[in-house]
DNA sequence: AATGACATGTAAAGAGTTACATGATTCA
DNA sequence: TGAATCATGTAACTCTTTACATGTCATT
C-alpha cells in the first residue's frame, strides 16, 4: 500500500493527472512494475485527496462525465519524498511463489517434473522477448531502470532453471525407476 | 492462495501434522520460502478439512490442549498433484516493490539517492550473509534448492544495485549542481 | 514464581480485486 | 449501428494479518 501512494505521488510530482489518465499509462506502460487496478487507484487518489495530500478539481469537456484532476500539495510532496527514501533505503525481495513447488519437486516423476519445468521457461522466455522490445520504446529513465531490473531476474531465472531442469534428466538417467 | 494450499497439501504427504508444528516448521525453516502466518494456517487446515481434503483427530497428550492432526485423503492428494503440477509451469516472477522508488530516483539529490540505496545495499548483503549460513544447515533438496534461488536472485540484486550506485556517482560528479 | 514453549482459535480490520453500473463520444 | 475509448464509481468478496483470548507444561 505504502507503494501504491508512492506510485501516485511520484506521478503527480510530475504533473496534475485524473484517475483515468494514470490507470490507461500503468496498463500501457508499467505492468511489470506495478499491479495496482484501476479500482485502486481511484479509491486511493480519492483518500489522499480527503487527507490533504493531494487537491481535485473538476474539469468539463464537452457533455462528457467530468474528470477529476488530481495536483499534489505540499504535505503530498513531504510525504512523496518520505516514502521515496523509505523505499530507497528497504530491501524488500519478494517471496518466490514458484519455490513452493520446487519444494516438492520429488513427488512428480522426473519426466513430468521436467515437462512442466519446461513450460515454465517457455513462460520466462516469452516475457524476455517481450521486455527486450518493450525496453526500446522508453525514453524515462526510471522505467527503463526498471526494465533492465527486471530483465536481469528474468534472465537468471532462465539460466537457473535451465540448469535445474539439466540436473532432473541427470539424476533420472542414474535413477530411472528409483524415485518413490 | 493456491501456493498456501500446495504447500500445506504438500507438507501433510509426507507426514501428518498439526497447525503449531506446521507453523513451528516455517517460522524456523521457511520465513524465505513462504510468508504464510499462523491463522492463515490454522483457517486453510480448517477449511481443507471441510472441503474433505485432508481429515482431522484429536490427540490428548495428559492434560494439555488437544492437537489437531490432519493427514491428507486420497482427495487431498489428487489436488495436491494438480496444484503442483500449476505451480511448476507456471511463470510468474514477482514484482519488484523495490522499484518504485527508483522510478523516482531522480527527485533526489545524488548523494541522498546514493545514500539510501547503500542501506538498502547493506541490508541486501545482510540477508545472503544469513542465507549462506542457512543453506548449509538444509538436509532436504527441495529447501535447499528454494534457498539457493533466492540466493542468486539476492547476490545478482547486490552486484545490480552496486552498479547503480557507481552510475549514480559518475552522473554526479559530472553534472554535481544541475539536477533539479 | 515467572517465563517461554506448547496448542488452539476468533474477531476485526486492512488491502485489494472483480464485476458491475452508468453514460458520452468517436470511429469504422 | 455497433464497438472501442473516455470517465467515474461502488458493492461484494477474498485473502490475509493483527491482536487478542485461553490454558497447560516444563524450566529456571
Amino acid at each position: 500500500m505504502d507503494e501504491r501512494s508512492l506510485f501516485l505521488l511520484g506521478i503527480l510530482m510530475v504533473q496534475s493527472a485524473h484517475g483515468y489518465q494514470i490507470n490507461d499509462f500503468i496498463e500501457k506502460n508499467l505492468i511489470q512494475v506495478t499491479d495496482m487496478k484501476k479500482a485502486t487507484a481511484y479509491a486511493l487518489l480519492e483518500r489522499m485527496s480527503r487527507s490533504g495530500l493531494v487537491t481535485v478539481h473538476s474539469e468539463q469537456e464537452g457533455n462528457r462525465p467530468p474528470r477529476k484532476v488530481y495536483s499534489i500539495t505540499s504535505a503530498g510532496q513531504e510525504q512523496f519524498y518520505s516514502l521515496l527514501r523509505q523505499n530507497l533505503m528497504r530491501a524488500d525481495l519478494p517471496i518466490y511463489r514458484g519455490d513452493i513447488g520446487l519444494l516438492f519437486l520429488d513427488h512428480l516423476p522426473g519426466q513430468e517434473a521436467s515437462a512442466n519445468l519446461q513450460l515454465r521457461l517457455a513462460h520466462l522466455r516469452n516475457q524476455l522477448d517481450v521486455l527486450r522490445n518493450a525496453v526500446q520504446h522508453h525514453r524515462s529513465p526510471g522505467i527503463a531502470l526498471s526494465i533492465e531490473h527486471r530483465m536481469l531476474h528474468l534472465q537468471l531465472e532462465v539460466d537457473w532453471l535451465t540448469r535445474v531442469i539439466e540436473q532432473l534428466r541427470d539424476t533420472d538417467a542414474q535413477t530411472p525407476d528409483e524415485r518413490s
